[in-house]
DNA sequence: GTCTATAACGTGATAGAC
DNA sequence: GTCTATCACGTTATAGAC
């Protein structure tokens, strides 16, 4: 645990619990310090200014993105246990304290994000949605899962639905989270 | 126009605008008044702190949608028009320029919230939720929608959908919105 | 009801010692 | 790499004249 640069991966968790609990304009400097016990020139020294830090968090969840993508890949090619890995994976992060999802969160800031954060946010999406586009794809030519139309599109909703059933879980109840992902099964013809 | 109070009304409409483009902690007193060519103080005495501008604000939202679904009822009982209207009253705000959904603002916040605002929300959400439930339930019953499970889970998920999807719609282009309410009716049985 | 002026404070950010 | 100390600025909010 003791490994150079600590500290850097220690505000990175601290700030995404921030920004997911508040949104990015709803944190500052020193509440990451204060809870981390470290100084606010600190944090400084890791990201010279909030954007760098922004950047830095839409990169690091680009890379657990790339991580969960190949490990639910590891299920020999069927789709089904890599779209529920994506359902354990969004109910955990809520459990976890990271209630919305972190790009619902900057889709409220999106055009105060300076260019490199968004172009981050971008790449992001482009290959979440290619990765649930083709687990979707796969699925229904497998015959796992069962829906209409344009696999893409699909993906998007779903994407849509998570974000907003996580947000809506926040004000309403964690039971609403699973009710909807229940009711996303549904809707691809799978029994529960 | 130029009625008592007219000041008032402007901030109002001023900060929804400001709040679905920036988010709550995303916008000033000072953004209102130099947009509305007002001084920071007339703002106070209007609305004395931001929090009481947050429970106006919720409270103008529940107004809004009593007005829209009751307008949405005077089509004789029948469901499918209400809902439509519920789809163009979201992508009509959308193009007005009040990019996300004024309460996927505030579920960034949520716990920052004063209570006051949190009740308030609560009761749109109710109202909200039991209006769309006894729209889904009233067009199953007619055959005009076709679908499982309950109605009230699934008012719950369109209204998710509907508000990541503007989320999403504005980081990834406005043809997002129109995309995944055409995948909503297909859910509901409906063609296009 | 709106103004000017200002208070009190939190913010992101920097300089320089250690 | 982390600290202390500090700056310049934006924020919400208030007092008092008009």
């Amino acid at each position: 645990m003791t490994r150079l640069s600590d500290t850097r991966e220690r505000i990175l968790e601290k700030a995404t619990e921030l920004l997911t609990q508040r949104g990015f304009n709803g944190f500052s400097y020193r509440d990451i310090s204060s809870q981390l016990g470290v100084r606010n020139a600190a944090i400084h020294y890791h990201f010279a200014s909030k954007k760098d830090l922004a950047l830095a968090l839409v990169e690091e969840f680009h890379r657990t993105l790339r991580d969960q993508t190949s490990e639910f890949m590891a299920y020999g090619g069927r789709a089904l246990p890599q779209l529920e890995g994506l359902f354990v994976f969004t109910e955990r992060q809520f459990c976890e304290g990271l209630c919305i999802c972190p790009f619902g969160a900057f889709s409220v800031d999106y055009d105060e994000l300076p260019e490199p954060v968004r172009q981050a946010t971008d790449r992001f999406m482009d290959d979440s949605l290619k990765w649930l586009t083709r687990v979707l794809e796969t699925g229904r030519e497998q015959g796992e899962f069962h829906f209409q139309g344009d696999a893409g599109q699909r993906a998007m909703g779903i994407f849509a639905t998570l974000q907003g059933a996580r947000q809506m879980a926040r004000i309403h109840g964690p039971a609403v989270l699973g009710g909807i992902i229940a009711q996303i099964r549904t809707d691809l013809g799978l029994v529960d």
